[in-house]
DNA sequence: TATTACGAAGGTCAAAGAAAGTCAAAATAA
DNA sequence: TTATTTTGACTTTCTTTGACCTTCGTAATA
């Protein structure tokens, strides 16, 4: 018996192949395509489309909502993709942030302005809070920073 | 399902691109036109049309009364200096920033890859601290980038 | 002439409606 | 048992609607 989020997963693959791996959809219509929760939806989307499988979501709540998934353009080993998921951690210093960065300016990946707008963004002092949590919020920042560069590619 | 706030928001964007920038129009007609609610038309203006998305809005009541929209144009240097001094402030939420973001790039200060870079950094999600802290820290970070970025346009 | 009354705008605000998100418990599969 | 999937109650965000308020111009009135 094939598992309903399997299915679903295919479904959205089907969708995703017709329209050049970007599509918008709405969570409710699908759930009840599918005759399951809602929140199933979501389910599928965080373990079937995240980031390591090479998707990213966003999406609207209100009147006219939707959940726009996006299909990456990332050959299966991706400088980017490797600093996302395994080079920065839960935590980041400052210096290895500027190390990062200056690398991937080097390699091309990105220009010398983006790369000091990156850096500004991620200094001890404006990130102004205790030093625990520091390194944590400038490691999200930065691999948020990163996945924007991979998807300004597609 | 396209949100009709939407549409009007298209609307009206045609009617200023035609009129170079600057646009009289009556509430009750345009509601009318559409549809709806005329405190729909503000619902748009407020929402679309705000001072962070770079539109100014004027009107009067009463017989021949009229909503004047005014796209603004402004040295760029000059609003950058503008938004890091005094627009930004101590504090700023996610949607504020996504409008003061998206306008700059209308106006061509930023590319559209660099909007999303700095747009990314700033989400509530990616800032995850205590919500008082994180509309602090979202202030700081996002002027620190506008610093670069006056830095590197001399 | 000065005042008042009325209709024609636009403004405000809160409630209702329309999505999507979260989280944890229950069910199922490995 | 342990891991994964399914469900559902509750939350948050954005849009739409409608009742009521304020302002302005003009015509009628004192």
């Amino acid at each position: 018996m094939a598992r309903l989020s399997d299915v679903i997963e295919d479904f959205i693959k089907t969708l995703l192949k017709q329209s050049e791996g970007e599509l918008e959809l709405q969570r409710n219509e699908l759930a009840e395509y599918f005759e399951c929760a809602p929140s199933q939806i979501n389910y599928v989307l965080a373990t079937r489309f995240s980031l390591d499988r090479g998707y990213y979501i966003e999406s609207r709540r209100g009147g006219g909502g939707f959940i726009r998934i996006v299909q990456l353009d990332l050959d299966k080993d991706d400088y980017l993709l490797h600093l996302i998921n395994e080079r920065i951690g839960r935590t980041i210093s400052e210096n290895e942030t500027n190390d990062i960065v200056t690398n991937i300016m080097e390699r091309g990946i990105i220009t010398e302005r983006e790369a000091l707008i990156i850096k500004s963004a991620l200094t001890d002092k404006v990130i102004a809070i205790p030093a625990n949590l520091r390194g944590v919020i400038r490691a999200n920042i930065l691999k948020a920073m990163l996945v924007a560069i991979l998807r300004s590619r597609v």
